[in-house]
DNA sequence: GATACGAATTGGACTCTGTCTAATCCCATC
DNA sequence: GATGGGATTAGACAGAGTCCAATTCGTATC
């Protein structure tokens, strides 16, 4: 998981896995690292036209997909609308609003998931997520 | 959950949750509850007008709706691409092949989770998904 | 059987997310 | 400053799902 979003630490994060660190890219990891937040790939062309480069959406789409590819950021799908893309890579599950949207994160450290049954033969694991919905408490029983 | 998809049953099941047993309706609740699969608005559909019945898209996705809301079928959020429903509304989560598509029910009742943190403040829970997502095993590693 | 009325259905236009493609751009190398 | 290849781009396109006004259906009433 990167913290450290530093210009000089995303170049060499890029590097490492054999991104090239372009204007774009480098703009596109900023926003994502620097918030820490699950963000759609709607949001991400946003924030990064927000600023001042211009970027379109198909290399947002480009680079969401090879940051995905390489492990950068996690998919995270609980809505049928969209995708979210998730910079927190360490093992982690998540509260979902379905109401307002809200993504909350659960460390997956305190949670133990005791007797799930073997993978169906020929299948190798390839990720697992948890997902609690959850909605806001009704204000008023009566309304 | 619903295991006797003889038309008598149905229409007293619609008819429980307030539901007028149209013809359309009525087909559908048979698609869905005759094969015990997880399937796709537009598989749904497709299913549907197979038979013999013409049921138009807008009413597949207006009583999909209807039958969610009702507690009928629920969606299993897994792709981006599509939501899927599924007739066993019993507690149990998914093993989900990331490259056929597949979806495989796991019996929740095998299945402990231990240590899950309390809901956020004013939140109450809607629902839990775990998904186990898979892909076939690789052929041959010096591939 | 005819009428009336509310609910259900319908086609089709529309929105939105995401993909594809061919042209252009950028940049490192020679 | 020419060349080549990867990156970016605009915009067309695809597919899932929504919306809406018009029609049809089922039922109750006369």
């Amino acid at each position: 998981m990167i913290t450290d979003h530093s210009r000089e630490n995303l170049v060499s994060v890029l590097r490492q896995r054999g991104i090239g660190p372009t204007h774009q890219r480098m703009e596109i990891a900023h926003v994502l690292f620097s918030r820490m937040e699950h963000l759609s790939a709607d949001q991400v062309l946003c924030l990064v036209n927000g600023r001042h480069a211009e970027t379109s959406k198909a290399t947002v789409y480009n680079t969401l997909k090879l940051f995905v590819e390489t492990g950068l950021v996690r998919e995270v799908i609980v809505d049928a609308a969209k995708v979210f893309y998730d910079p927190n890579t360490a093992p982690h599950h998540h509260f979902y609003d379905v109401e307002s949207g809200e993504i909350t994160d659960i460390d997956a450290e305190a949670v133990t998931i005791v007797g799930m049954p073997a993978l169906p033969p020929g299948k190798v694991a390839a990720g697992m997520d948890v997902i609690i919905r959850v909605r806001p408490a009704a204000p008023a029983p009566g309304a």
